[in-house]
DNA sequence: GTGGGAATATAGACAGGTCTGTCTATGAAA
DNA sequence: TTTCATAGACAGACCTGTCTATATTCCCAC
């Protein structure tokens, strides 16, 4: 999920915002970025920023369909190369999300930022929802027992969230080990459920 | 935790500042309230304003200790309110935070919004930090056992702050059952944890 | 080959709004 | 008089969005 910000002159202007966009968003924050920042390292006039994205808004917009994209992508290919198979249980989470929290450039989740800077536009909230949705339901494949599988998930992907938090406030430089223990141990337990729950 | 903003008036200058720069700071987010408004809505005079902070980085640092204290303390108070008492489980943690995420004007943790939002201040990050370490602290006390507590209260805490997280995602007039249910399942799991490793 | 038009791009001036912080003038209470 | 307060003008920075002028490339017709 690197970003390769060297990579910009094969790309076509669209797409040279969006990527732009998408790093400095993530990096400092949606109203911390102007739009006259992502047109200078963009390279493009603000004439064809405003042909692509009429408004700030519609690029923040764009900025989470792509960090959307990108991230389940991501998660999906990560899980598998941990050996993630469906119904395989949750083992692959952990190191999965270590790898992704280990990023140097790491700043939590897109989405959870997004709603806490811009609570207040009902689509970004609504993006959001949407994108946990969608990774609860990756989880969910996880999961061996199609019995309260729903309601696992849901578990699961909180203790998922508490991390992604957790580990935003650990030191950008470190290995978010306290992170990564305490969901291990949620994991842990969240995999024992069903062995104490059959009979 | 109520601010009722009808008291405004026995309150001096300074705390009526910093008590609307709560409210607004809190609803709308913090970089989305400019000073103007917070002056216009505690009734204070610029100059006033400026006596008391010297800038507006100084107002979100009083904020973040402000609400530091009140949650901290309503916190302790709803715990205690349902039961909770040194070591006596983890029970008193759902309703006390069902409490907190049913309440109309909730917006998530004002530390996590903070972070999401001025992710590049170091001060926001370290005093978010420092609140979270209490608050894990808080939820230690809860635990039975001496042995583990620390990384068993990290656990706790991770499932709290996702919790809280997506009692956020959740629509603003709802129950937040979603939220609810899946924090159960993990403090149950949790709570089961002590009997698992008992001999 | 040349010229013209279309499509896409660049650089950036400009308007108007919002924001933070500085400051002046004035008022009220002790 | 001192202290603390009010109302608000002002400067400069930053922001979003509108617009002008210019450049480049491709395609087509002559």
């Amino acid at each position: 999920m690197t970003s390769n910000s060297a990579d910009l002159t094969e790309l076509s202007a669209q797409d040279r915002i969006l990527q732009t966009a998408h790093d400095l968003f993530y990096r400092d924050g949606i109203r911390a970025t102007g739009i006259d920042k992502i047109i200078a390292e963009s390279g493009v006039a603000k004439a064809t920023f405003y042909r692509y994205f009429p408004s700030k808004n519609d690029l923040i917009r764009a900025f989470l369909d792509y960090r959307h994209q990108r991230w389940m992508n991501w998660f999906e290919e990560a899980l598998a190369r941990h050996g993630a198979k469906p119904g395989g249980g949750l083992a692959p989470l952990l190191p999965a999300l270590a790898e992704w929290f280990q990023n140097p450039v790491y700043r939590g989740c897109a989405f959870i930022n997004s709603v806490s800077e811009l609570g207040t536009l009902a689509d970004v909230v609504e993006i959001s929802r949407n994108h946990k949705q969608d990774m609860t339901a990756v989880i969910a494949q996880l999961l061996p027992e199609p019995e309260q599988r729903e309601q696992l998930a849901i578990a699961v992907a909180i203790a998922v969230d508490g991390a992604i938090v957790k580990a935003q406030f650990e030191n950008q430089t470190s290995d978010k080990a306290e992170t990564l223990a305490g969901l291990a141990i949620l994991l842990k337990v969240l995999s024992a459920q069903k062995a104490m729950d059959s009979p």
